[in-house]
DNA sequence: TTAATTATATATTAATCATTCCAGAAGTCC
DNA sequence: GGACTTCTGGAATGATTAATATATAATTAA
């Protein structure tokens, strides 16, 4: 917080909300700056850069965003205070509910932001991958876990599993922009979880 | 086939596959025109716009390109020789060997190309998206068969099961793109088609 | 041989891209 | 009341965007 010079004239967080929805919706590169100026209260040039450093510092921030409210949901793969598959069942539910609301753009931001990017932002793409990568190993120790403590059976093929659930979990981020509905995304979980059942009986 | 006039000096049709593969992988708008021409054979701006009328056009040529060669793989679930479920299976498996290959960019072009667009093109999503619905009503129309010749149960939820391999299937172009490879998202649909027994047998 | 046709190379267009410069405005600190 | 600091509006930066204009080269048809 500076506590001299002249006070910024708009909300600094509420630009960073504005910003990562623009993002969220459009992605990194078709997001232009004039775009993000405007969302974020008609700022000027000079006013942006003194506030955020560039437009990837501000993509930065946007995630962080994001990570910390709506990306929340994916929190309950490592949730230890149930078991593996409530916890599993839970971060796909509670995924598929955040993904389809209409209140901001559909689908992850982690998922669809950087998809398409030219080459001397690979960069970009790379950044996402690792924060995609830390819930790829929620999901992981959360199988691990279930094996461990005897949850499913030591015979369980660990890496299938995570990536059962995770593909399926990418895969609600375009299917909730093309419109596809909670209710439905939300019976297939019901069916694809009783799986579970399948693997921890035998 | 022109006839007359001086003949073109580079092959269009290998140009529209280097403009796929381009498209491919940096998507609609993160592909520029200059990247396509150096790509299609050092071609110059002229010469590009006289074989192909826009960008947006050869965009269209290059989806159809996909269509009728890498994406072929789509087909075996309207494949009706087989049993439901084995072109499901089919599917499935033809789209994760065909998207993890390293012979040429990884995911569906269909699905990836477009995610991230500006307001002005939303067209262009709603292009793919028209590509895409496609594949869902073989999908669709693929479990109804199944339903329709007592291969699935009456009381068969049509929808949540096209969603479940639907939203499988999508999730495979961005696990893809993260390098996930075939071997084990193959053991994942094995899996997932377990389902497919549990349902036809109760 | 000439006309018609089509592709070529080169230069150029206007628009947009992210970013920077500069002068002035609005605060705090002493 | 300065001095200092930070933010502001507005103009300008050079690079890049997709697309076009113009003139010429290479072919076929008559």
């Amino acid at each position: 917080m500076p506590r001299t010079g002249r006070p910024r004239e708009f909300n600094r967080d509420e630009a960073v909300v504005a910003a990562m929805l623009l993002f969220w919706e459009h992605g990194f590169e078709s997001t232009s700056l004039a775009q993000l100026r405007t969302a974020m209260g008609g700022i000027s040039p000079a006013s942006f850069y003194a506030a955020f450093e560039s437009k990837e510092a501000l993509f930065r921030e946007a995630i962080q965003q994001y990570i910390s409210t709506y990306g929340k949901v994916s929190e309950s793969f490592c949730d230890t205070r149930m078991t593996s598959k409530a916890a599993i069942e839970l971060g796909l539910r509670r995924s598929a509910r955040m993904q389809t609301e209409r209140s901001h753009p559909l689908g992850c931001l982690l998922v669809l932001s950087a998809v398409n990017c030219s080459p001397e932002q690979q960069h970009i793409r790379d950044m996402l991958a690792k924060e995609r990568e830390k819930v790829h190993d929620w999901i992981n120790n959360c199988i691990e876990r279930a094996v461990a403590n005897g949850e499913l059976p030591d015979s369980t093929d660990i890496h299938m599993l995570v990536t059962l659930f995770e593909t399926f979990l990418r895969g609600i981020s375009t299917q909730a922009q093309d419109g596809v509905p909670y209710e439905i995304i939300d019976a297939a979980i019901t069916q694809l979880m009783s799986i579970w059942d399948s693997l921890s009986a035998s």
